[in-house]
RNA sequence: CGCGGGGUGGAGCAGUCUGGUAGCUCAUCGGGCUCAUAACCCGAAGGUCGUCGGUUCAAAUCCGGCCCCCGCAA
């Protein structure tokens, strides 16, 4: 059970492993997009690539999902980035019970978007922890862990992936070891519990009074959305791509330090920030020199909305 | 038919309202200056103005169809 593009890796790891896949839950398709196109999740994609019978309920909670579930007889399921809660009776359902991919260190971060999170927090270490799933939201028996770090100019993009491909390799041993029987299942502290609730647009004005470091991990933790967004000479853009520089400070934060072919640079609370590529509205992503060719930004002006 | 912005030399923009020789910054090429340079000076090349049609003496500009890109909303 899987949804988005998270999941496929730990999908298509399994079946690589040689496990027989009795069928694939996904979320229904939803319309997305400029015109309200129906899109189909990624693992559904994959799954109807690869011949794996797919069903896409609504609720879970109905009866309908149970029903399909007993009729498939899964010795155990794995969860990935699912987007819906299992009622219990579901959890019970398979013999080895059911196994979650978590892209945080459990018990931090809990919830829908660990891996941004731990970015906007300038963790230095993340990881991915295989549990086994109980009613509350990620709370479940921990069956293994792996950690990575973090690297300083790393975007939730990038470590979204090196997470997935480790998700799904950390997944397929640890269910050869449920099988085995070789791994123990460890309750999680409750005392160290953290949670990363959902993102949105809201988490995305730059407010440039922040440290450069913090800025800097807003611009990294929200790419590639909602991303982080600031006026550049009055025009609202998308920040995607940033750098930490040096700065003496004194300057009113905002204040642009350096314009011109060598660089965009701004004074932060503490520290500047060099803007490497940017997002106005209405137009495709550019490199920060190719924005200032057609928005020439003093040396010495303020960015305000 | 969810709302909105946009397609102009290689890049980013102006010009469109108030039709009349297509402009700016950068990149490119040639030359110069310099110990040297991504710096500076001089010069040059490069565009059927997304596409099809309409109005007009004349369309980047006004009118209509189509294609493509992007933001918002979900």
């Amino acid at each position: 059970m899987g949804t988005p593009d998270f999941a496929v890796p730990s999908l298509k790891a399994l079946v690589e492993a040689g496990h027989e896949i009795c069928g694939v839950f996904t979320q229904p398709d939803k319309p997305k997009n400029r015109g309200m196109k129906l899109q189909a999740p990624p693992v559904k994609e994959y799954a109807l690539s690869v011949k794996l019978p797919v069903f896409q309920p609504t609720k879970l909670r109905d009866g309908e999902a149970l029903g399909i579930l007993k009729g498939l007889e899964p010795e155990l399921i794995a969860v990935a980035a699912y987007g819906k809660i299992l009622p219990v009776d579901i959890l019970e359902l398979p013999q080895m019970g059911c196994v979650n991919v978590h892209s945080s260190l459990l018990p931090k971060y809990r919830g829908a978007a660990p891996i941004n999170w731990a970015i906007l927090n300038g963790e230095d270490e993340t990881g991915i922890t295989i549990m086994y799933m109980a009613e509350g939201m990620d709370t479940g028996d921990i069956l293994a862990q792996r950690a990575t770090p973090i690297q300083i100019d790393e975007n939730a993009a990038q470590l979204f992936e090196r997470l997935s491909q480790m998700g799904a390799e950390l997944l397929v041993e640890t269910v050869a070891g449920i099988e085995a029987g070789t791994v123990k299942a460890v309750p999680q502290d409750e005392g160290k519990a953290s949670h990363a609730p959902m993102l949105s647009r809201e988490l995305s004005p730059m407010d440039w009074s922040r440290t450069a470091r913090q800025l800097h991990d807003q611009v990294r933790g929200l790419y590639p959305w909602p991303a982080a967004v600031a006026a550049v000479d009055g025009v609202r853009c998308k920040i995607l791509r940033t750098a930490l520089v040096e700065n003496a400070g004194g300057q009113t934060p905002g204040t642009v330090l350096q314009a011109d072919k060598k660089g965009l640079r701004v004074a932060c609370g503490s520290g500047a920030l060099e803007i490497l590529e940017l997002q106005p509205d209405g137009k495709k992503a550019m490199a920060a020199s190719a924005f200032l060719m057609g928005h020439p930004i003093r040396k010495g002006a303020v960015l305000t909305d």
